[in-house]
Formats: C-alpha cells, structure tokens, sequence
DNA sequence: GTCTTCAATGACTAGAATGCGCATAGTTGT
DNA sequence: ACAACTATGCGCATTCTAGTCATTGAAGAC
C-alpha cells in the first residue's frame, strides 16, 4: 500500500512517516504543495495525507487538483484545532476524512486502516470470504480453519481475486495486478493458476468459491 | 436520502433529526440500540448515524451487526470526546467516519455530504428499466428479484438495449455494438439472439420490455 | 368499407461449427 | 526439488447458419 504525505512541518512529517513505515506502508512525504500535487496526478497511490497549511500551494487546491484529474484516491486532510471552516470546506472540496493536529498516533492509524479498507470491499486486516480467510500481514491462508499452503504466484492471484469478491475479473485486469504486464493472448498461464487455486481451495469442497464467467474472466463469491 | 439515527439521549436526538429535516433528508430516529439495528437491518438506509454508548445495546455490537449482514451502507458514530479508544474500535469494526459530542451541525452536514457522495461514485452502473436490473461490475442480471443466467453475447445485447432504453435501435447499430462489425444483410443473428432474450426475460412475464419496431429495428421499454 | 391475397418481415428451431476453458504433461529456470 | 510457465488435446457451452413457420400490413377485388 502506498501512501504520499504532503505536509511542510518537518517534524510531523517525519513523525508520520516512521509510524507508517512501521506498519510497512510504502510512504513518500513531500514538503512543498506545487510538487506534492505533481507526485499524487503521476503515481498511483492509494492514499493521500494532505495538511491543510502549507506554503506554495494550499491543501484545499491541492485536493481539487486531484478531485479535478477524477482521481478517486481517499484522501485525509490534516488541519489545527481552530480550523473548523477549513475542514468543512476541505470535506466538501473531495476529502474523505480530516484529523486535527495534535493527534494520537494509533488514531492516525486507525483512520488510515479505515480508508484503505473502503477502498476495496474487505474487512479489516484478514480478507474473509465464507470459510476461507487471508491474513495479508502474515500472508497465512486457511479455509474452514485448515490451513492451506501456497506459492508466492498462487498467493498473489488470491489475494487480487479475494480483494475484488464479488466481481468479474478479465484476464487482462488479472495480468496487470498480479503479473503486472500487458497481457499475452497467446499464454495460458492465468488459466493454469485458476486451476491450481482450485485444487487446493475448492476441491473436495461442496461450496466453491472460485468461479468462471464464460467468456469474461474469473469471480470470487461465496454463493 | 434516507438515514437512520440511533441516539439515546432524546435532546441530541432531536437536534440532529431537526438539522436532517432541513436539507430535506429522510429520517428515521430510534432511541433504542436492539430496536435500531433491527431497522437497519429491514430498510435500506442511505446512511447511519449511530451513538457509539447506548443502553440495550453498544453501538459497537450494532455496528458488527450490520456489516456481518453484508449491509455496506455508510455508517458514522458519535463519541463522547473522551473514548479516543472506542472510536479506533468502531472504525476497525467497519464504521466509515465518527464525530465527537458535541459537534457543530454544520460539520455533520458536511461528514453526511461526504459519506452520501462517496457511496455514490463507488456504484456508478447498475442499469434499471422496471424490475430488470443489471450490474455490469458483477455482470449480474435479475428481473424480478429473480437472477437470470446469460451468455456473453445475450449480455453484451441486454447492455446495449439498457444502455439506450425507449430509443429504436436498428440492426446495424446493433451490430455495430454488439457484434463490432460492419453489418452483414445475410445473416440473422440478432434476430436469434433477440429471441434467446426474449426467452430468459419477458417469457412468461405479463409486462413485455422487448418491443419490435416492425422495419427498423428493436426497443427496450417499460411501457 | 371489408375481405382476400400475398409478399415482406420477423419468430422460432435444430443442428453444425467454433472456440473457450480445463486438465495434464512437458519444459525451463532457480 | 520446486515454482513458473508452455504446449496440447479434449469436451462442451456458446455462437451461428440455415431453414421453416408465423405475423404483419398494403394492394386489389368486390
């Protein structure tokens, strides 16, 4: 997970950064808004921190910079107590949440873990679908209890299947999150990967979770 | 907009149903914690407000109540200014934003402005005409309530019916469409495939949505 | 007007052709 | 030895062709 910290107060932002890195998100802090919001329209993060008060370029343009591009990315806003309009505006300006200064750290988290998990459609740390959990911090995969050894590729293809229940993934979209490459027609290898999963997730199960939309792609659902 | 506040205390209940009423929100307020996650549990709410401290039952047990019934509505607790802990707990038990008491009305505004925006951008697509839905992130097509299986190309057909409802759309456009090929006279596979629709959707079904316009082409409609 | 006729258009069906997805065996690379 | 991937053939759902049957509506007879 990716995260970009835009925020000029070094020492805060320093603060942060280390609480993230703790958690092993990958962080990039910023110090400047011009070229923070340069970095949030050029890569792909999935989450941006953002205080309100900075030099160059406010926080709230930096936000509508990046709700203008129709960049969907949550987005929490950092304000000081007293700026209660601020943050109101910045809520409606495309925020997705704020945090006043001073804050607790676990709460930071918290807010952070809540984002994320909005994001995609999961529970919190563990993925969970039926029976059959996934624990990304430990990369640990049980269904009905039983634990269930996998390879790192079989793992990956999980964990992308399993953070998209419920809809269906083209062979093109599951290229691109787990191979991350442009997809090959002339390869087989997803089909291949499906099957395996299958052998060591579904097999002998009455209830199977791994799915095949003709035509289309692959679907995780529990029914 | 429809939102369901569970509050206890009568006097902030009230504030805050008063503050809903005026921007025209739809809302239903319930004192009681059991009582509260049973609405919630009935009714399609857009939104839940929910005091993280009530008597009957913890906000916190409502909260795991609802999202263990899959209900993805957005939810947002309030917390006395003391509970930092209580209110990490309710965001990792799934809540979407919380606020502290007491708070400024407007700032709740703006939270529900945020949470109700949000929940919409995150399910742009589902087409509807009468009591025939269809999901294009799932793929998933019900009339009724009643889930129909499709192939590819009878989907790929429905989509593009749904997608231009009460317009006459003629073969070639259809094959433009569905088949992306110039339109050849000789064949009569949209006809056939018509029919397959015709088959899974309106047989049987007093209210016909597949119409003919005789020498030019199809038309989905309610009436 | 109203019937009848008839050609054009669409509805429907059976079955042939296609190609997708599965399984398994083989190959490469670490 | 194991993981990652390629190659291949088979079964079968899907797609499409081709043919027959039903419906429509306009022209002509009365």
């Amino acid at each position: 997970m990716r995260i970009l910290v835009i925020e000029d107060e070094t020492k805060v932002g320093c603060f942060i950064k280390r609480a993230l890195d703790e958690e092993s998100y990958a962080v990039d802090l910023c110090e400047d808004g011009a070229k923070g919001l340069q970095m949030a329209l050029n890569t792909n993060y999935d989450l941006l921190i953002v205080d309100l008060m900075l030099p160059s370029l406010s926080g709230l343009e930096i936000l509508k910079g990046v709700r203008q591009a129709r960049i969907q990315t949550p987005i929490l806003i950092l304000t000081a107590q007293s700026q209660v309009d601020q943050r109101v505006k910045g809520l409606d300006a495309g925020a997705d949440d704020y945090l006043t200064k001073p804050f607790a750290i676990d709460e930071l988290l918290a807010r952070i873990r809540a984002l994320l998990r909005r994001g995609s459609t999961e529970s919190p740390g563990v993925l969970q679908i039926d029976d059959l959990a996934l624990n990304p911090a430990t990369r640990e995969v049980t269904r009905g209890g039983q634990r269930i050894e996998l390879t790192l590729k079989e793992y990956a293809l999980l964990e992308y299947l399993m953070r998209h229940t419920g809809r269906v993934l083209t062979r093109p979209m599951i290229s691109e999150h787990v191979w991350n490459q442009d997809f090959d027609t002339f390869t087989n290898v997803i089909d291949v990967y499906v099957n395996y999963l299958r052998n060591k997730i579904d097999r002998g199960r009455s209830k199977k979770l791994i799915h095949t939309i003709r035509g289309s792609g692959y679907m995780l659902k529990a029914d």
